[in-house]
DNA sequence: AGGGTCGACTGTACCGGTTAAGCATCGACG
DNA sequence: CGTCGATGCTTAACCGGTACAGTCGACCCT
């Protein structure tokens, strides 16, 4: 059954009236049958789809995305530097998640990257209008962000991963950052820590807000001493704050980074200090990656499967842009993984708080204790 | 100018049939109007690009690709495991090449992650036949690839990088990795260390290959004592191969890594052996990131300019697209940056070789020292 | 036998651009 | 004054699918 190849140079491609012709049939026929749709007899669905098979035949995506209205594809805009987008895991995770899914239903990924909003939502007008993308993800919700309103104009499909709040009328896929960060403040204070500080990102970022906010009243709640710094992600920016809070009169005993690329600066500055990590300061990641896991020692770090949430991101947009269901929830709940660099906080009486064991490699299985919560609306 | 848009909910898209009735003249003179082709008048021509300006129009991207037969988009396929993938800064930086050449260009880029090469094969031949790229960049060249005679079959045009050799006909972009394998040798070598180890990445590749000649050659003409050992570039292999060197009766006195991942594992398992680097053994990192300069001390690396390479090479895809040039160098070239995890090796004599600065801080900038050499053919 | 229904197809318009061919109009030129 | 050629535009076919309105024969019912 093997086609052989006879001539030099590129091969012709198959239309559906090339099969038509081979079939003895109409073109209209193939199509019916190449699409399950009925009024085809099933001896001659099975013919056509024979041929087609042979043929090697794909449907040419700009006929059917002319045709039908489809482009059968996503789009996916990233609204960083360059610089700041290499070096981070969440991107090329989410970029999986939402590939794995998107190409599981044979769905297109198309990816632009820009330098600013403005500039982002000049994409989703071109692409609206080229036809080009069926429906975006959104990343990085802000807390006011032109973006919602733009979309919502132009009655793209989208889902904004990112929220809860904010995103409108558009479907939004989120973590649970709020609880993440409780439960960080509260496993520190366990510890006995009384003085933390908390290593922010970008300050417009709904999710730094969110963060930020939580971190606060949970430290207002259990009366500690809290301090909070903003950063541009980058590593520079963190190694900065770092060494500034360090050499403070009276530093924090325990920092939270928003990052991995943070955290990990934040660790290279405790021992270019001549710091012992977590002997004179504690250091809690936010994102766990190969680099958490890497250095030494190993960082303590908040986790969240990146890429079931981009999964299902993609799958909620599939589902808003076949059936119109607006999914108003999705939410991943991350998971803080203890590592090396947490423990008692410098003079601290050891005995009543159980400690964790320090540079304990637990498995990494422990990732799978990540839970989805889903709710449709 | 502004057009209010009374109608709720999601607008219509405006045509050039919709831009030649305002006009008053044909779907013809506007789609000559618009593309810049003679044979309308100044006054004319002025008048439908103003209009069409005024109505945002954009052309539908799938009429232009099935009549035009170019779909103004170009492929990537990622086919490795997404778990490796998500922590390799390296594909950033070159996605945010390729796509900043691209899109100022305005050509869109569609990308698809993949399992292995069979599928990323499967993956070109449905994109060829579909229509859906003009061509596609190719990465992670095998020393025995399939894939490259595979698009040469389909005549699909398409851009390597990596080579140079190994590439068939098509076009390709590299970088001089024997270059600086050979520059990482000659620095240890001059610091006085006579046994390095070399920590691979996968040996099916062909700048794995390249490497490990290179550096193999190199050692032997300084009678060096040398090691290779090989990886999948995740952080836990590239940890337990650096325990097993250093556990060693004689451990090698440097190790130079194939990625950045690696070399920030090696530093972990250093530290985490109680062994003070670089006074005890020397690291060199491959692919300078935030990590590497963000860890402590601080990775003496090799950098290129990945996003260079990433505009290079979509550059030369557009160039085979459009006007059917080949090209066939377009190189690279990579620089070691010293920092801090080099030195002598234990018990060398100091004196007669100049050490590096330890833990130098030196300035981003020398990223500029990067040169790219570009052939035409 | 005549009419109705259903299944299995055919014919064709259409999606929104591009482009070859055709056709006025006009100035220039022999 | 007729004709030639350039200029500026129109017409219509075409790209490769989809989908709707028919057509046609077989079968069923009364």
């Amino acid at each position: 059954m093997e086609t052989v190849q006879h001539e030099t140079g590129p091969r012709r491609r198959v239309t559906i009236a090339d099969i038509a012709l081979r079939a003895g049939v109409s073109k209209g026929a193939v199509s019916y049958a190449l699409n399950g749709k009925p009024g085809i007899s099933e001896a001659t669905r099975r013919r056509i789809l024979d041929i087609s098979e042979e043929f090697g035949w794909y449907p040419n995506s700009a006929a059917r995305a002319l045709s039908a209205a489809r482009a059968r594809a996503c789009g996916l805009v990233l609204a960083r530097p360059a610089r700041t987008l290499a070096f981070e895991p969440f991107f090329m995770q989410l970029l999986a998640g939402i590939e794995a899914e998107l190409s599981s239903r044979s769905v297109g990924l198309t990816i632009q990257v820009v330098d600013d909003v403005e500039a982002e939502m000049a994409v989703y007008r071109r692409w609206w209008a080229e036809h080009r993308v069926d429906g975006v993800l959104v990343k990085d919700l802000r807390i006011v962000d032109p973006r919602v309103e733009q979309i919502e104009q132009l009655g793209l499909p989208a889902v904004v991963i990112g929220g809860p709040e904010g995103t409108g009328s558009l479907s939004a896929v989120w973590s649970d950052d709020a609880g993440a960060v409780v439960e960080v403040v509260r496993y520190l204070a366990r510890l006995g820590h009384e003085r933390i500080a908390r290593v922010a990102g970008v300050p417009e970022f709904l999710h730094t807000e969110i963060r930020t906010e939580a971190f606060l009243a949970t430290m207002a709640e259990l009366s500690l001493s809290s301090q909070v710094l903003t950063t541009d992600y980058m590593a520079e920016s963190g190694a900065q704050v770092t060494r500034q809070l360090l050499s403070d009169r009276r530093p924090p005993t325990a920092i939270v980074y928003d990052n991995d690329v943070l955290a990990v600066a934040g660790l290279g500055v405790a021992h270019e200090m001549g710091l012992s990590v977590p002997r004179d300061v504690s250091l809690v990641g936010w994102d766990d990656s190969l680099y958490t896991q890497a250095v030494h020692p190993p960082l303590t770090a908040v986790t969240r499967d990146i890429v079931v949430m981009g999964m299902h991101a993609a799958s909620a947009l599939l589902a808003l842009i076949d059936d119109g269901v607006v999914t108003r929830a999705g939410e991943v709940c991350g998971q803080l993984i203890p590592r090396g660099t947490t423990g008692r906080p410098p003079g601290a009486a050891s005995g009543s708080t159980r400690a964790p064991r320090p540079f304990a490699r637990r498995q990494r299985d422990e990732r799978d204790g990540l839970t989805l919560n889903r709710k449709s609306s």
